[in-house]
DNA sequence: TTGAAAGCGCTAACAG
DNA sequence: CTGTTAGCGCTTTCAA
């Protein structure tokens, strides 16, 4: 039979002192005796006391809870790389403070108008944006609902009011473009993902920055972060500007579907044509030929966007931080 | 300056009701006049109420949250396809409920006990597990915790304890199998999932159920569902069992690592050797040559999963579900 | 340093 | 059909 889950009561009485005080012990306030905090500490795990969070959240309204929002559409999600690592790492920091991490999908009329009533609700302490888009309308649900946020990635427009950790896209994406034209290439075309996202405008520019006025309209076309967008974004490509020699595509998944488009239409990769991709995920190596493409230290900006939340929340001055890239060198240029 | 929150008490005085009212008119009973529930809306919409839910956790002992329990690790989980679609469909279907989902990885021990405390804290009223293991230390701790969970694919050995929604992975390994037997093939190798998930030994099943005797030891080898992995075991076969015409490969990632090695020895696919994979994940499509492969319904497979929890929730009798397969012919085979 | 006590906002049992 | 009421388990004054 299992017995009713112990209160901080049941705590009391077995540790001999009065509810306030046990409290105080599980709270980690200083004024209380030592042996007190002992007689308490001992009757907890003898009675495998957990704290009942919702009588602690009516009380302190304080939830114990960030939410994650996801405002992406599902294909590009499930290949977002950034999404599981932070995922893990927000998981696992925030439950080093006892909080955890509610996911809250947003990419449509309903679930904007859930998460905007979850967070009236003022069921969430902070939030976690991750690749959201600059004019996504659940920006403004965000800000009239005083909820802390940072996003993982820069959101467009909004750089100064929602901190964030971000790779250096323009930096990572001069890295690729300089090391085609290192390689000799001369007619370097450019797949840019959607220009209302920091990978797809920071990445443009820094393609337009090493090629400077050399950069055409036809030499660049804009994809969507799906492998299907990057096919059909290759063919165009190929069609606009039929003599390139390298293209620099801004995520790997495009590349992938980038590839095949070379493929098809009979170009050999690197021979004919360099690709250079972006991300450095799973697929990168799972190309023929593999890929060579940019790394972001995902790790680095999950934990750094995790911690912006956290200093958010205990009310510190936070500062938004750039990482740096790594080129890494594989088969396709 | 923002006004507090509204509470059930600022909807009764607007609404010229009592609080008990307002409350039956919230939780949907039926004792309430039209007038009243009418009043009760329009108030509730005026002051822009949105229930406290630590309050009504406190008062019903039901939290309004559903785990989701990740068990795998880290390269696993980001690669399975699973995941992303049972989280969204689990994400929507629970906030019709005005359910959330909360997100903990298990993947070491630090992570189990935290999942541990968590179910022993009350934080949940059920639990959704993904890809478990047979022997995953955490099912025990659900067990004692008296948690209701349900399960994504089979968690062996607990099929009659745990109920589940799984693809056929039997009869899907088989339809791979009699479609290179069909196809001329006669000397087929498999690369198996680990044998403690039902992916890994239900799929072998189906595998030896078609080629029956005539499989041996070396024909099998094991991996682990990653790329690498999959590389790996496909040299591992190519040694033991040089003069094979076909492999089926548990996974479509393990599938990719297996192409790399056959390019490696120089065999070409599927012209030497056929190779087939499972999942139809959106790998299969970016890989060259593109994958044969199995699909397993997914998007019903995760409504499936959390219908079941839900009426688990309602206490209602649950039967655990088995969803058919698809062969998808691409190039490989 | 500690105990006592007042609620946080809600639901459900009871009385009407 | 509706109002009243008693807590759910916790934190946090306020006194001592």
């Amino acid at each position: 039979m299992p017995r009713k889950r112990p209160t901080i009561n049941d705590v009391a009485q077995a540790s001999g002192v009065s509810r306030g005080t046990v409290s105080r012990v599980l709270n980690g306030q200083a004024n209380v005796s030592l042996a007190a905090e002992l007689a308490v500490r001992r009757a907890v795990s003898e009675t495998g006391y957990v704290v009942n969070r919702a009588a602690r959240s009516l009380k302190t309204s304080r939830t114990g809870s960030i939410v994650m929002v996801l405002s992406e559409p599902q294909e590009r999600l499930f290949e977002d790389p950034n999404f599981s690592v932070l995922m893990r790492v927000a998981t696992n920091q925030l439950a080093e403070r006892d909080m955890s991490l509610v996911l809250m999908i947003a990419d449509d009329v309903g679930g904007r108008e859930r998460v905007a009533r979850y967070l009236r609700g003022g069921h969430a302490d902070g939030i976690l944006l991750i690749s959201t888009h600059a004019d996504d309308p659940l920006l403004e649900a965000i800000e009239r609902s005083q909820v802390p946020a940072v996003a993982c990635g820069a959101v467009l427009g909004r750089e100064s009011v929602i901190p964030y950790a971000a790779a250096d896209d323009r930096g990572g994406a001069r890295q690729a473009t300089e090391y085609l034209v290192d390689r000799g290439r001369r007619r370097i075309g450019m797949i840019t993902g959607p220009l209302d996202t920091p990978g797809g405008s920071l990445r443009m520019e820094g393609f337009t920055s090493v090629l400077g006025r050399k950069v055409t309209k036809r030499m660049v076309v804009h994809g969507d972060y799906t492998q299907a967008g990057g096919e059909r974004a290759m063919h165009r490509l190929l069609e606009a500007f039929p003599n390139l020699d390298a293209v620099f595509v801004a995520s790997d998944l495009m590349a992938a579907g980038a590839l095949q488009a070379l493929h098809a239409a009979g170009r050999s990769v690197p021979g004919d044509v360099a690709v250079a991709g972006f991300d450095d995920s799973a697929i990168a190596t799972a190309t023929n030929p593999m890929l060579t493409t940019v790394r972001q230290p995902l790790d680095t900006i999950a934990e750094e966007t995790v911690r912006l939340l956290i200093a958010l929340l205990d009310e510190q001055d936070v500062q938004s931080v750039v990482l740096p890239t790594e080129l890494i060198v594989r088969e396709s240029a």
